[in-house]
DNA sequence: CTATTTACCTATCATTTCAATAGGTTTATA
DNA sequence: TATAAACCTATTGAAATGATAGGTAAATAG
């Protein structure tokens, strides 16, 4: 399942993008409009900010910013970089290591498609369509 | 992510269709064909025996065996069996109390879409299908 | 009838993950 | 200099996960 932090994370995405463009909106801001904890929410931004996807800017005046236009940035990437992969099961985890049972395995070829279909899914879905409700 | 119970359920299902035909298999046979604890195996079991897809039957010659054949499974159903639900996120399980902002909710959509991919995908896979790695 | 084989049942455990909180430090602006 | 903001490290409580332990009931074989 996806866990609160990348859902969060898509929330916070979608809000931003419908503030006004070039300006830095505060992490106070979207914990009120998306009712999200303050302090929840900031390690969810610094996720962000990390994985070069938002931009952070401290003291007054400050806050956070896209780093390019909703439709250059895919729902994948982003829930990739919160979740740290998409991978449906343990055994396809980047760097989880090789299973002896791997050659004989029934099951590893349905999971191989299924985790293929997932990442075209929303691979295939940028934050602009998200924003229109466009796939 | 898909749980170890449910992987091994599936496994554990392919293992049976194997089988001869009619004949009950002992619990201790499929764990060292499949590498699985008879102990966790057992817990696992006793799910696909409560859920109806497998008959358990006690005493010497006994064992476990299909319900139905291998065609007449599908994927989904195993899996949601042992996982209790394939919804992508928590707002979409069954018997989540609704959400409070779900009118407002920019990602809801894309949650549902995606549930219902997973849905299709794993529901319009057989048992058969799997062993056959016809999908 | 008795020993053996088997499924079935209840409880417990250790570890990890998840969601969230707390309190402080640095940076920039007014 | 006060204030607003991001940034950083650590900790917590609760739940889920994966697994183990020990016993009970039923069926068969000898």
């Amino acid at each position: 399942m996806i866990s609160t932090k990348a859902r969060y994370a898509l929330r916070v995405m979608t809000d931003l993008a419908g503030q006004e463009k070039n300006s830095y909106i505060p992490l106070k801001d979207i914990a009120i409009r998306q009712e999200i904890s303050e302090k929840y929410l900031e390690s969810i931004l610094k996720t962000l900010v990390k994985g070069n996807i938002l931009k952070g800017v401290r003291g007054k005046g400050g806050g956070y910013m896209l780093t390019r236009p909703p439709k250059d940035y895919t729902v994948g990437e982003i829930i990739e970089l919160t979740e740290g992969s998409l991978a449906p099961v343990a055994c396809l985890m980047p760097g989880a290591r090789s299973c002896p049972r791997r050659e004989k395995c029934a099951t590893l070829p349905l999971w191989k498609k299924y985790g293929a279909l997932t990442h075209d899914f929303f691979y295939n879905i940028t934050l602009e369509d998200l924003i229109n409700n466009n796939f």
